[in-house]
RNA sequence: GGUGCCGUAGCCAAGUGGUUAGGCAGCGGUCUGCAAAACCGCCAACGUAGGUUCGAUUCCUAUCGGCACCUCCA
């Protein structure tokens, strides 16, 4: 199905063409690896996995998904300074070289990550890469000499500049974000490099060794530029290495539209010669409880918060794409628990439709006409922009208007299979028959066996305080006629 | 100061120049020993004030309120 996506270039729905035959290249700006991850941080994410998925499940193209680890940075660089007092002792221990330390530091923090994403229902193996900026330091500094020598860029005391304003005599600067050079607001962060900068506009492509800090040796233009890379660089170069240069669609918060993205697309036309992105897909920000989100506000979350909090990681998944990826999300605990209800719900009917499934064959392709049409009206809402939302109500209508019991076997089976492939976006369900009381423990088991038979002789007196007795274990129970079903609560 | 976004029922969240978004909660009912689940039904909104229009929640203006970015924050 035809893919259309909202495009901060033009400002506009664009219709998605990929540049090389059914091949979508996409490429997300990571996380930088210097502490857990917050809810926020997983919002972009969470969007960059539902565009990927829509675009393999609905737009049945091939991928390539990268997103990039930042490991070097000034934050991973501070944090992981010898005698550091955020040294975790999971890290292992420290040592006298800068660069070891800061790949401990950063390593431990990216395998929090890694987790983190598979309990948000991330599959790693959709990634087809994700590089480790201390691992491409090779290309960034060819793209630095590029730059270098097609004049856009110049030392000042051992760092490298780029020269915004006369990159911006040959191509517009501002192509994501309307810049008004004029009114920059002045003197709100002052950067301590900054004397070294011919314009304060000018951002470092590389920037010059400083004792104690990891650094790798630089030659150019005769000058000895042993140092690291400055922030937007890493992300053109690896773009570039790993997929090519253009490629289909960059994804990242709306914050990074300026200036990181900006900085990028300059950096890659003044290096490879090209635009880089056809598509820039930015997701909106998420509020806590209507508020942003800050550490003072006592709102501020890492996943591992939230589940401790008793949150199950896939309801903040499904909370999170039941809201429109460009519009402000409000995580709410309330939010959350709602979310969670509506999932289970779809579930419960995916049970039903197993249990009423005479056996387990499910359809290869698509027969009914029903389901054939509530196949065509979800997806193109999801092609349409990723329209979660729209998709959503669509399913809930549906099923509001269908009992498993209305649905011939055919439909049943046709609908457990578009479940399934739904699940290979939403990733919120378990298409299967429902376990039986195999995972519940013992005790409960007999506790509700005593019940049933207590049911059976009319003792209700002692059903019921069985029942209460159940629920406080953390157990629900539902009777039928002469049965019942157990579920975790 | 510059740029941009948003204000929709108790809560969350879509959308539209005139016909029910959806979810959660709530209220009736069926079922049940009673519940739960399920099913049937009900309920409610478009920040404020003007304007354009046959008609505005939707367009325009003003206004109030909230938010984001403005040099390394997703």
């Amino acid at each position: 199905m035809q893919i259309y996506l909202y495009n901060s270039l033009s400002r506009a729905v664009d219709k998605f063409t990929p540049i090389k035959e059914n091949l979508a290249r996409i490429y997300s700006c990571g996380p930088t690896v210097y502490n857990y991850a917050h809810i926020g941080n997983m919002r972009a994410f969470l969007f960059a996995d539902l565009l990927q998925r829509v675009m393999r499940v609905v737009g049945a193209f091939d991928l390539q998904w990268v997103m990039n680890i930042t490991n070097i940075d000034d934050k991973t660089i501070r944090d992981s300074q010898l005698g550091s007092e955020l040294w975790k002792k999971e890290m292992g221990e420290q040592s006298d070289s800068p660069l070891e330390n800061l790949l401990k530091l950063t390593k431990y923090y990216e395998e929090e990550f890694l987790k983190d994403l598979s309990l948000l229902g991330l599959d790693l193996k959709h990634f087809y890469a994700m590089p480790k900026a201390t691992d491409y330091i090779e290309q960034m500094q060819n793209l630095i000499r590029s730059i270098y020598d097609n004049g856009f860029a110049y030392i000042s005391n051992g760092s490298i500049y780029f020269n915004l304003m006369k990159w911006h005599k040959q191509d517009r600067y501002g192509k994501l974000f309307n810049i008004d050079f004029e009114h920059f607001k002045a003197g709100v962060r002052i950067d301590s490099d900054q004397y070294e900068r011919e314009q304060a506009n000018d951002f470092a492509l590389w920037k010059a060794r400083k004792e104690g800090e990891p650094f790798w040796e630089f030659k150019l233009g005769g000058e000895n530029c042993d140092g690291r890379p400055g922030w937007h660089i890493e992300c053109s170069a690896m773009s570039a290495e790993l997929l090519g240069v253009p490629f289909d669609i960059h994804t990242g918060g709306v914050d990074l539209k300026f200036p990181h993205h900006e900085d990028e697309i300059a950096q890659s036309k003044a290096g490879y010669g090209l635009d880089p992105v056809v598509l820039w897909c930015h997701n909106e920000f998420l509020e806590v409880e209507g508020a942003k989100m800050s550490k003072s506000a006592g709102n501020f979350f890492t996943l591992r918060d939230l589940i401790e909090k008793g949150l199950d990681p896939i309801d903040i998944r499904f909370a999170v794409l039941s809201a429109h990826y460009s519009s402000v999300f409000n995580f709410t605990f309330d939010g959350v628990e709602a979310s969670r209800k509506a999932r289970l719900r779809v579930q419960d009917y995916i049970y039903s439709l197993f249990e009423a499934l005479s056996n387990d064959e499910l359809s290869n392709s698509l027969q009914s006409d029903l389901i054939i049409a509530l196949r065509k009206e979800i997806f193109s809402h999801l092609a349409n922009n990723l329209h979660t939302p729209k998709a959503l109500a669509t399913l809930f209508s549906w099923l509001n208007n269908h009992t498993v019991q209305d649905l011939t076997n055919e439909e049943k089976a046709d609908l457990i299979k578009l479940f399934s492939e739904l699940n290979g976006i939403f990733a919120a369900w378990k298409i299967q028959r429902q376990t039986k009381e195999s995972s519940i423990p013992k005790e409960i088991r007999d506790l509700a066996e005593l019940r049933l038979k207590a049911r059976r002789e009319k003792n209700f007196e002692e059903s019921d305080i069985l029942r209460k007795k159940i629920i406080e274990l953390g157990y629900s129970i539902k009777d039928s006629k002469d049965s019942y079903t157990i579920e975790k609560l």
